[in-house]
DNA sequence: TTCACTATACGACACATTGTAAATTTAGTC
DNA sequence: GACTAAATTTACAATGTGTCGTATAGTGAA
């Protein structure tokens, strides 16, 4: 936002990492419920009156957290965006860059994706990948097989990508059993089945 | 469990009954965050201390939440199951009634399982959704699309249960749109592209 | 109806958590 | 090295938590 004009004084990135630290780490051995801003200033090793410096509370700083998580993967999914020439919206090399990220971060996305306790981010994501699904919907017209089989465009959004966004999940929570390439070509082979477009 | 025995006393019912419906009540007005026992024994106008008479905080009360709706959903299919003359585990008569069964109650249902607030109802759900579509799939065996198109068994599994719970979440979050009959058919229109058998 | 049983109400307690408001110290910027 | 802003420290009121007795009142059975 405001990069160009000012640099951010280190002290307050050094406090928002240690912050944002500290939590994966409570959430990764208790319940989101349990973690106080006593403790996570303590596990943060910060003073508790600086944590209301940079948040207004937990679920302030969770949502904080989503939207950093979104920009990210926005980043990786526009530089890979380039390189496509597939007609859909959501190609192989998208998935794979996607999965790819999720994996070199699998700490993070494990325990916020995986634990099904900071429905946040999955929200977060879930309605990016909407939006990518339904405008790859709209570029195939009335020839795609869903237009074909009378379904409905929003019952199909539905569909595919809760069943993307579940699969990345389960196969996060299961640590990652296939390699990125793998899981998005079985992920075509099963999207392929109802639409043999891509 | 202990129904044939002892009938429960008709006061531990009314009072678990006013708790619950006083925390779907403030689920519809607050982040689930904000609910205090203080607050919702108040609503529930019951006192705060006969509250942990009956769970030991609110995540319990969830926890307890969840496995009454479970059980309900079982009696639901287990009922419905009997008429069932598919090859499939979850056929369309099962779907259909387990959708009429979420749009009866769907003040609750659309509360608990639409808002991503609560996710322990929507994983315990999408466990049982999960566990059934696994044995659809091995009923099947060897000649299904899934195996011919060589597609990793539990990677198909987390595809289908995800795009299913997620269809239904969807459904639930636009006041269910269409009928449980016509969404169980779009579905497994959805799902017949993948596997031509039901 | 009476009576034993038990769920609920009530008041009180120690303790943790929250959110805010100073004044002060520390560290980064120019 | 002086200015600025972030972080610390201490303090405070308000709220929430979990657990005591003890009193009250609804329940089911004799």
């Amino acid at each position: 936002m405001d990069k160009p004009t000012t640099r951010t004084d280190p002290r307050i990135l050094r406090t928002r990492q240690l912050l944002r630290d500290a939590f994966i780490d409570l959430l990764e051995e208790m319940d989101i419920e349990k973690i106080s801003v006593n403790r996570l200033a303590e596990r943060a090793t910060i003073n508790r009156v600086t944590f209301y410096l940079h948040y207004k509370d937990i679920p302030d700083m969770l949502e904080k957290m989503a939207d950093d998580m979104i920009e990210d993967i926005h980043q990786v999914l526009d530089r890979s965006t380039v390189k496509s020439d597939s007609p859909d919206v959501i190609n192989t090399t998208m998935l794979v860059k996607l999965l790819e990220h999720i994996a070199a971060h699998s700490k993070f996305y494990k325990i916020i994706l995986g634990s099904r306790r900071t429905p946040i981010f999955t929200e977060r994501l879930l309605r990016l990948l909407t939006g990518l699904i339904s405008e790859g919907i709209d570029k195939r017209g009335n020839d795609s097989v869903i237009a074909k089989a009378n379904i409905q465009k929003d019952i199909a959004i539905w569909y595919s990508s809760a069943a993307l966004i579940g699969t990345i999940v389960s196969w996060l929570r299961e640590d990652m059993p296939y390699t990125p390439v793998f899981l998005a070509k079985q992920f075509f082979l099963l999207r392929t089945l109802q639409d043999p477009k891509d």
